[in-house]
DNA sequence: TTGAAAGCGCTAACAC
DNA sequence: GTGTTAGCGCTTTCAA
């Protein structure tokens, strides 16, 4: 296919025969030099007099040369390219945390492959070993509930790898996590200051890691009020909004009802927002994860905020200075969340 | 770097002596057979023994075989991975946009190079060369203003390239649009059904392509509905919170004022949706460009919904069908708008 | 059905 | 300062 030149397209001016583009070689023979002195010229080497330099660049703009990374890539073993595998892109808090990765790579010259497990064990594989044959230089991951073991071989060869936001099963590296039983806990006892005693927790699906973590500090923040926990009181599943609208009115309509909610994440908080669109008098709300427009509900929305940039911009410094050969051991970074009231965490308990 | 194996790193089980990852000669070695036949096996191509076969795949098994995709794309001019430069992945429409581009992608068996612009001129062109370097198979660009004429030799050699959101300047290739004019006169229609006379439009900063259409459609309902446009209830600018509060307090308290205002994207929704929080009784309000929430505030918004993950899709669909070599003419896709009418589009003018 | 040879475009290693 | 040689890991081409 590179041999055989592809079919002019129509419509293009000029299209008559689409040429090879130049290579190297190409750009020697014409400035009259060795293949070695264009590299050299081309990668900012020094060694090579003014003149020569001068007059390579010359025929590279002439020629419109531009060198073949995966040449360079195959040669080098390494292809200024990391990977980044997330649960889902579109998502507010790993779109941000691309971007941010996005950010830091192109400091360092890189490009970035993303790819979207979709919380399926089979694709986060699948995905993680296509970039590795790309030869990235280096690997952000998400991992999903499972192993990550088949990583070991490749962490243990030399390839940098970060998990980001939850921690990896069965491999070893460096992680960059949420304080999430801090930021639950701290989110929880602003609800139990104004006064709380029945506060709900609307979480996501079981056996997720930051879930797990969020009510572990739910739990903390009522033992450490001396307020009973009570089962009914927790709810862990995936927020379609059907479910976590029964979920609400019950909680909500028990014969000891909650008077506040805490939600395990954007999702569940929109959710539960939805659900109690057109419910009663609201109960007080403290929601794990900031979101657009939260300061636009009415009420404004009291969060817990995460901080998206700032994990994809550490995990990526990170790794970057793995790439760059640090060898130091490994480290788990827990990032802090930051409590900001907007008004719906504020609310007295209702009169009961 | 390839040559000398990258220091051991420390806490790693068994990380003894970080091997150099078998390649496909190290196979054929161990299976007794020659490179290409392990070729064959590897991209399952016919006429290889099923014994033979069999024996390969076991050998690939053990010794944790990868093929190196930067040899195969030297080899072959392809690197079975596309491009995506768009204005900011962290937006959630081109996040929604580069979820679907992502999705056809993987059906193809592509991975997706992502880069982002930030609507600057010379860092789009950059990361255009970038993706370029790396032989893509492909390019989906989200045109910045100016010009990308230096596409054209790249377009004329055969590469690959669909425009999407805006068209591009100096430069032929397939787009996928939005029929802006179309929505904004749809969304302007509505307001004025409800009886509204005076409608402001808040848009974004001027010179964006999506902006200027959007004013077409505005212009063009009014003049539908003999209502006199003026220049006084158009507004284009950036949209920071305190310039567009200024501007909305101005057009609301003019001598003749708005009655409803109508958005030009959602950074303006949400600047308008600021402005309005503290303001006095609000306007009616249509907003182009659905946004998570919407239907959580109070009044809902109405929005002139756009389809991200149908402009991902099409322009990735018609990127692939290029790439298998399709030499028809050049398309503009126009991707229609959807009305939703949730409250705050629905409100009569208030009496004057 | 299988294999040998050549080379994709570049750079590492070493001459000169 | 500059050039020569070899080879990264794979696939193409052609031969057996």
């Amino acid at each position: 296919m590179a041999q055989s030149p592809p079919p002019a397209r129509p419509g293009q001016e000029g299209a008559a025969t689409p040429r090879r583009r130049p290579t190297l070689r190409d750009v020697a023979e014409a400035a009259g030099v060795a293949a070695k002195t264009v590299s050299r010229v081309v990668n900012g080497e020094a060694g090579v007099g003014a003149a020569t330099t001068e007059r390579v660049r010359r025929v590279i703009a002439e020629l419109g040369y531009r060198p073949n990374s995966s040449a360079r890539t195959l040669r080098q073993g390494r292809a200024a390219t990391i990977g980044l595998v997330c649960d889902d892109v579109s998502e507010p808090f790993q779109s941000a945390l691309t971007r941010a990765v996005e950010e830091v790579a192109i400091r360092h010259e890189c490009m970035l492959l993303v790819a979207s497990s979709l919380h399926d064990r089979e694709r986060e594989r699948t995905s993680v070993q296509a970039l590795l044959a790309r030869q990235v230089d280096g690997l952000i991951v998400t991992p999903v509930a499972g192993s990550q073991a088949y990583l070991g071989a490749d962490i243990a060869a030399g390839t940098p790898v970060v998990f980001a936001d939850r921690p990896a099963v069965g491999a070893e590296a460096d992680t960059v996590l949420v304080d999430n039983v801090e930021g639950a806990r701290r989110g929880v006892r602003h609800l139990l200051e104004q006064g709380h005693r029945r506060i709900g927790f609307v979480g996501d699906a079981p056996h997720l890691y930051t879930q797990d973590e969020r009510v572990e500090g739910y739990r903390a923040a009522l033992r450490d009020a001396g307020v009973p926990e009570d089962d009914r009181l927790i709810s862990r599943q995936v927020p379609e909004s059907g479910a976590v609208r029964a979920t609400v009115e019950s909680m909500l309509s028990a014969p000891e009802p909650a008077t506040a909610l805490f939600t395990g994440n954007a999702l569940c908080t929109y959710a539960v927002l939805r659900a109690l669109r057109d419910a009663g008098p609201p109960p007080a709300l403290v929601a794990f994860d900031d979101f657009p427009l939260a300061e636009l509900l009415h009420p404004a929305v009291t969060v817990v905020a995460q901080d998206p940039v700032g994990m994809g911009r550490t995990a990526a410094e990170i790794l970057f200075r793995r790439i760059a050969g640090d060898t130091s051991a490994d480290q788990v970074v827990r990032l802090r969340t930051r409590l900001i009231p907007r008004g719906s965490g504020e609310r007295a308990p209702a009169e009961g």
